[in-house]
DNA sequence: GCCAACCTTGACCGATCAGTCAATATCGAT
DNA sequence: ATCGATATTGACTGATCGGTCAAGGTTGGC
């Protein structure tokens, strides 16, 4: 018993975290959201509250988009596991190369340490992706693709921390072929071939 | 035959960097510069021209103070380098650990891919870093610790990439023991030691 | 002692910031 | 038709933003 909203919450917070995607959280101001979204100001606060829980709202769903995009291209049937992976990391140096940055680097960049919402998001997001890769080596080990010899978590941390390294390299300006040639070497030794 | 300025310029520089450091370019008000460094509004100004070029400076400044200190830590001797990339990764480690961040991550969040200075002084990092490993390997390989049967660049490449993704790791809140053990697997990779 | 050159200071500028709120509109329930 | 509840709108607020500048201070050369 009462109007109802006339925006649809999903779309409108699509518009926030691309606003915040493109600019970082300090650089957007609640005024680019009210473009962005084509909400007055004020039904943005009465739906989000502050600028500070827009951002958060738009981080955790860009995470689980993240999360998401890797669990779809990497787990399924243990054949073929490696090659996913590959498949998976190629992808990620092709949108890295685009330049875009990671609104998960913005934000951690930006607000990281400080003991709030996003530290929580970013904590999250870090566990999930790790097993994700665990599970993924423990796929292909099942296939015989990866040796058995170390823990899975082991490599995966090792993957995690590629992944990153080439967002902020990307970013910065490293060429795609680069990225790709370090993806390869990393993935070489979580098969368990030689440098 | 005119007035001296009164401040020392590399002090002045410090406190700049010290602040960009903290909280990153966009959350930093010049009046923070003015309260950091002590000077007047315009004699901030007047030395630097805007608040774009003082960051401009400090990230060039903390950008030769990360290779200098990546040199001194690695580069020298054949013998005993792969002990001392150790130790750099692991001193890089503690540094992470403190989550203070690191001002090039941040430059590269919020400013990269614009084409303009900033983006200039991180791909001038980034050469000159992978160079520095490039360099350790192969002081390390002439010492008989590290295999020669791959290039350095491609392991230098890859210790690189993992060297910034702890950086984003860390300051995401991923324990320094976690950190320590991906950066020891990187090393082993590196030497050729099976995974 | 005086001047040109440079430095320091902080008041000041228009623009923009995050956030608020009163007025109005639109719903479901009765 | 009326009412309680919620949504929408945009004008408004005080604070703060990056940047400027006039006034005055300090120097070396003469």
């Amino acid at each position: 018993m009462a109007r109802p909203r006339e925006f649809n919450e999903r779309m409108v917070l699509d518009a926030i975290r691309n606003t915040f995607w493109d600019r970082g959280y300090a650089a957007t101001s609640v005024d680019d959201l009210v473009r962005a979204t084509g909400l007055g100001k004020g039904s943005l606060y009465g739906a989000f509250g502050s600028k500070r829980e827009m951002f958060v709202r738009a981080l955790r769903e860009y995470c689980e988009g993240g999360l998401a995009y890797a669990e779809r291209k990497m787990i399924g049937e243990d054949a073929g596991t490696l090659r996913r992976m590959r498949g998976y990391a190629r992808g990620m140096v092709e949108l890295i190369a685009r330049r875009r940055g990671c609104l998960l680097a913005k934000a951690i960049a930006e607000l990281g340490g400080e003991n709030g919402d996003v530290d929580a998001i970013v904590g999250n997001f870090y566990r999930r992706y790790e097993n994700i890769f665990v599970r993924a080596i423990r796929q292909s080990q099942r296939a015989g693709e990866i040796g058995t010899d170390t823990d899975a978590r082991r490599r995966a941390r090792l993957l995690v921390a590629v992944m990153r390294g080439i967002e902020s390299m990307g970013k910065g300006g490293v060429p795609a072929a680069t990225l790709r040639g370090i993806t390869d070497n990393a993935l070489a030794f979580t098969e368990g071939r030689p440098a």
